[in-house]
DNA sequence: CGGGACTCCTGAGGGC
DNA sequence: TGCCCTCAGGAGTCCC
């Protein structure tokens, strides 16, 4: 499950393959995902060179040379994988099931060397294409909240988005137009280092819980990206490297088992709200 | 306008 | 061994 460290990775491997490179051809495989993928508009992206790749929230953005732009969203299974043109043979080191590797490829994009294939098992994900000279006026970018890596998220920035709010933190966290790019798992995490409760309301917590969210925010992304992200079923980057930070998960997928906080003898507890699960400790997160 | 429920999808895993 | 059931999850949509 992509958040925003698994896709900053693809950003990364993408940007090592494809940057300053020419697409000679775009064929799709499967057009089937959240939004279909059309032909019309993913043809004219024959000839162009990729001029920059960027990433926002968990989005990825390939640029081209002449405006024309792909979003493209992961979802919960998309990922990338590169094969080489003349042998045609696949690289299936890192994954044990080849017929579910290739089973599920939606996209095809050509360059002189090698082939880029966008995969996707269960069809949340999407490539769309623009044609903008402003990302901003891209409809799913334009309502997102602020970039927990940056300077902008701040102690007055969370503040000012949650101090009055009866929604739940864990929902607020979740949501994309208050940070851009936390998930179910991140946010989980995020709660037990921080010490808050999930259900505790957003005008419940105080300065200091602020202040520990935003440093605990920053510090847990910073970390999972340096640790490659997380892999938790089949979440490769496009290398085909598989992320270590589900290591240092410290209540995601742990029900049942001891607290890690010292001298803290809690159990892991699990919950659910709207539809997803939540993690924490009921002893140490107050 | 805010917020909760529902929806898309497929493989994994548990029960019998 | 195999079938059936449930579950996971992002984000858009619907509805109160």
């Amino acid at each position: 499950m992509p958040e925003l460290p698994e896709v900053e990775i693809t950003k990364r491997s993408l940007t090592k393959q494809i940057l300053l490179k020419k697409v000679n051809s775009v064929t799709i495989i499967n057009p089937k995902l959240r939004y279909n993928l059309k032909k019309e508009k993913l043809s004219t992206l024959k000839g162009k060179v990729i001029k920059q790749i960027k990433r926002r929230s968990k989005y990825i953005l390939i640029i081209f040379n002449d405006m024309n732009i792909l979003l493209i969203h992961l979802g919960m299974t998309g990922r990338f994988y590169f094969t080489k043109n003349q042998s045609k043979k696949i690289d299936t080191s890192f994954y044990n099931n080849k017929s579910i590797m290739t089973k599920h490829d939606h996209l095809k994009i050509k360059f002189k060397n090698f082939d880029l294939i966008y995969n996707d098992i269960r069809k949340f994900g999407f490539i769309k294409r623009y044609r903008s000279k402003h990302i901003t006026s891209i409809d799913h970018l334009s309502k997102l909240g602020c970039e927990p890596l940056t300077k902008e998220f701040c102690f007055n920035y969370l503040k000012k988005k949650i101090f009055n709010k009866k929604s739940s933190i864990k929902n607020l966290l979740m949501n994309q137009s208050i940070i851009a790019g936390l998930g179910n798992i991140y946010v989980n995490e995020v709660l037990y280092f921080s010490k808050i409760r999930p259900d505790k309301q957003g005008h419940e917590i105080g300065d200091s819980e602020i202040r520990r969210l935003v440093k605990e925010i920053k510090k847990i992304l910073k970390n999972a990206i340096f640790a490659g992200g997380s892999t938790i079923n089949n979440y490769h980057n496009s290398e085909g490297k598989i992320g270590s930070y589900q290591k240092n998960f410290k209540v995601y997928d742990r029900e049942g088992k001891d607290c890690f906080h010292l001298g803290c003898s809690g159990i892991i507890r699990r919950t659910n709200c709207s539809g997803r699960s939540i993690f924490y400790c009921p002893k140490c997160q107050t």
